[in-house]
DNA sequence: TCTGCTAACACTTTTGAAGTGG
DNA sequence: ACCACTTCAAAAGTGTTAGCAG
């Protein structure tokens, strides 16, 4: 593993993010924020997915200084997002939230998001629509999720309080969307769910979930990236967004039970433990009473659903009980072929090797490029539009999706050098520990 | 004793193979 | 032979809970 400071010192200093601005995170004391530095923000992250080939494309050889630091994530905005740098890279291209509503109700109580050693689902998922893509320009959509500040959290009973410093932070693994690489067309055209992204507390994590820490505060991300494959070291711009009310505290189990209940109450998998399930708090302990007296007489009487509505796998419907899609449209796949077809026609991409491998030199042929340093770019900051797109801008700025170079893969955790589709792709920047 | 984590559990939804009919 | 539809079992995703470890 690769510490992006020793592959790329000539960056030196001018990768130093600034300290986060004071006036963040309410209920998040500013003592902690202003000690907190995003010391692995400037990890080269995302290079990897900066394939090529747009129209005109161009090398990664003079990379811009990266813009400061925004200020803690879920704080005011001190300092306006630059509108200017964000439509120099992705112009007009804006996300809103589809299932807003649903994570600012889970937001108001406070968002616990469970996390196991297998790996556990986000609910909510983060389910996006977007628009200001170019239709015949193909892009790959990623998640990340980053800690919002230098806390470990603590549930007091009634709210949760920082209780210490965070946990040293854990490799960064990105979430890729499994229709990537797609054409702007096909982001556009329905809303695109993240729902299988999977979060987990294993370090050694070898299925390539995202690795987070107990009790401590994250913030998702998204990253649209212009690029026509998966690896290349050319790219056609990036944005990155967040939402403020889609923050998290990672927990192994939850702490507050309005969360739990709204969990129960909008998870379709949960419908077990609803008021009228079987799994629900007066039945199981009436199976407990019965199973202490004798065998449980078998009921044969069907259970009574809500009818259809779990989640869908697929990206072009809802994901969401409560946002059950409309569109029974039979998906199809995107200009120049869906992500199947992507890797039936290049397989090298997915399954490829770092450049030196033959195997993707052939396929691609910018891999067979001379490994010079590995140039990083600017992500833009973009103002956000919760929900049906309506503009708010009071909005932060994401923070900046660094960029990475293929040094930075792991193979460990995944079984391919470079993860397919769906997959997820570590790029840890320095040892665990 | 307290706090946090894990595994087992019962339940529901999703998925995909197999079967059926046009 | 092909396609669309249905059925069904297995897999996967839920929160709960008891027990364990530090």
């Amino acid at each position: 593993m690769y510490h992006p400071r020793e592959l790329y010192a000539p960056l030196g200093a001018s990768y130093r993010l600034r300290p986060p601005q004071p006036g963040g995170d309410i209920g998040f004391p500013a003592s902690l924020s202003e000690g907190y530095r995003y010391s692995d923000l400037d990890t080269p992250k995302l290079d990897c997915f900066l394939s090529g080939l747009e129209a005109t494309p161009r090398p990664l050889a003079a990379p811009p200084p990266l813009p400061p630091l925004p200020p803690p994530l879920g704080g005011e905005s001190t300092a306006p997002a630059s509108a200017s740098e964000a439509s120099r890279l992705l112009p007009g291209v804006s996300l809103s939230l589809e299932n807003h509503d649903l994570w600012k109700e889970f937001n108001s109580v406070g968002t616990e998001m469970i996390i196991t050693k297998a790996g556990r689902r986000m609910f909510p998922a983060c389910r996006v629509s977007v628009t200001g893509l170019d239709p015949e320009a193909r892009y790959l959509f990623l998640l990340d999720v980053v800690p919002v500040d230098g806390a470990r959290y603590r549930w007091q009973g009634r709210r949760w309080e920082p209780s210490g410093k965070a946990e040293p932070r854990l490799p960064d693994r990105v979430y890729i969307h499994p229709d990537s690489p797609a054409t702007g067309a096909h982001w556009m055209r329905q809303p695109v769910s993240f729902h299988r992204v999977k979060l987990t507390n294993n370090t050694l994590d070898p299925h390539g979930h995202l690795i987070l820490h107990s009790m401590h505060k994250y913030q998702p991300r998204l990253h649209l990236v212009r690029a026509a494959q998966l690896c290349s070291r050319h790219w056609g711009g990036v944005a990155s967004f967040r939402f403020p009310e889609t923050s998290f505290i990672s927990v192994t189990a939850y702490q507050n039970p309005r969360i739990t209940q709204l969990k129960i109450a909008a998870n379709p998998f949960a419908k077990g433990f609803r008021e009228n399930g079987r799994n629900c708090k007066r039945e199981r302990d009436a199976r407990v009473k019965r199973k202490l007296r004798g065998p449980e007489p078998v009921i044969v009487e069907a259970y009574g659903g809500d009818g259809p509505g779990g989640p869908c796998d697929s990206t072009l419907a809802g994901d969401l009980p409560e946002q059950a899609s409309s569109s029974t449209e039979v998906p199809t796949p995107p200009c120049g072929g869906s992500s199947a077809e992507a890797y039936l026609l290049h397989p090298a991409a997915f399954h490829g090797a770092p450049s030196s491998l033959p195997t993707r030199a052939s396929s691609f042929p910018e891999a067979a490029e001379p490994l010079s340093r590995p140039s990083s770019y600017q992500a833009p900051f973009l103002e956000l539009s919760p929900g049906n797109g309506v503009s708010s801008p009071g909005y932060p700025p994401a923070p900046p999706a660094s960029a990475f170079a293929p040094h930075f893969l792991q193979g460990g955790p995944f079984p391919l050098p470079y993860p397919a589709p769906g997959g997820y792709l570590d790029v840890s920047s320095k040892p665990l520990y």
